[in-house]
DNA sequence: AAATATACATAGAAGTTCGATGTATTAAAA
DNA sequence: TTTTAATACATCGAACTTCTATGTATATTT
């Protein structure tokens, strides 16, 4: 029986980082849009709160990094998700799936158990 | 449209807490149990995760606490929900549905947004 | 020309979590 | 019976996370 630590329990970034990645290659300031977007509006990261989220995930080895220049000629540092990451995204699902459970049998199934 | 800060972003434990208070009064080494169970043993906290949380918890006005001693002979600190520890709970449980309908869509449905 | 939006980065403050440690009592096992 | 395990509380320091603020720079809109 695995335990899990803290690595996920606190953190929803780092599975909604990944997810983001795991479809499409994107960027900082992007990724902060479509989250808000995908959340009608309702989270909204800052940009000190996912650079060094990002950071930490390429240090990790989760991700990789490459600067681009759009046609407008701005410069952009896009971030891909690879291997390990995919997997890392595998087990940080579980663990979303393992505490979403719990907190439904909280709110609605089993209240007989309490 | 209200933003989403870090009391909730980071944290399971708050709601989690405050879900097993508002079933009925419980200590922490109760809790920590349940959450075990609950959880098929996949979630383990440890005592000194536990205690600073609901020290927090009664500090900000969420929960009150009082002394009494089991049959064995044991001292318990029993922990109760009060009214704005409910509220508070309502709120929370908005935060983790949209944290949670976020992560659905970037998992399965709607991916042609992306 | 000025203001806004895009796009990166980091530093410091504040808060959170974990593991370790400590105390004490009760129950179970050796 | 003595020791171990379980129960039950608490706090400390280390490590980590997140937020706000600040800084730089370019592109677009007003």
């Amino acid at each position: 029986m695995k335990k899990i630590s803290k690595e996920l329990i606190g953190t929803s970034t780092i599975p909604i980082i990944l997810s983001v990645l795991s479809k499409k290659e994107s960027y900082g300031y992007e990724i902060i849009q479509r989250i808000k977007e995908l959340s009608n509006g309702q989270i909204e990261w800052g940009e000190g709160t996912i650079y060094p989220v990002l950071h930490k995930l390429e240090k990790k080895g989760y991700i990789t990094s490459s600067w681009k220049t759009s046609g407008s000629g701005r410069k952009r540092k896009y971030y891909n998700i690879n291997i390990k990451g995919e997997q890392k995204l595998v087990s940080e699902k579980e663990n979303w799936t393992v505490i979403h459970q719990l907190i439904l049998k909280l709110w609605n199934i089993e209240p007989n158990l309490i």
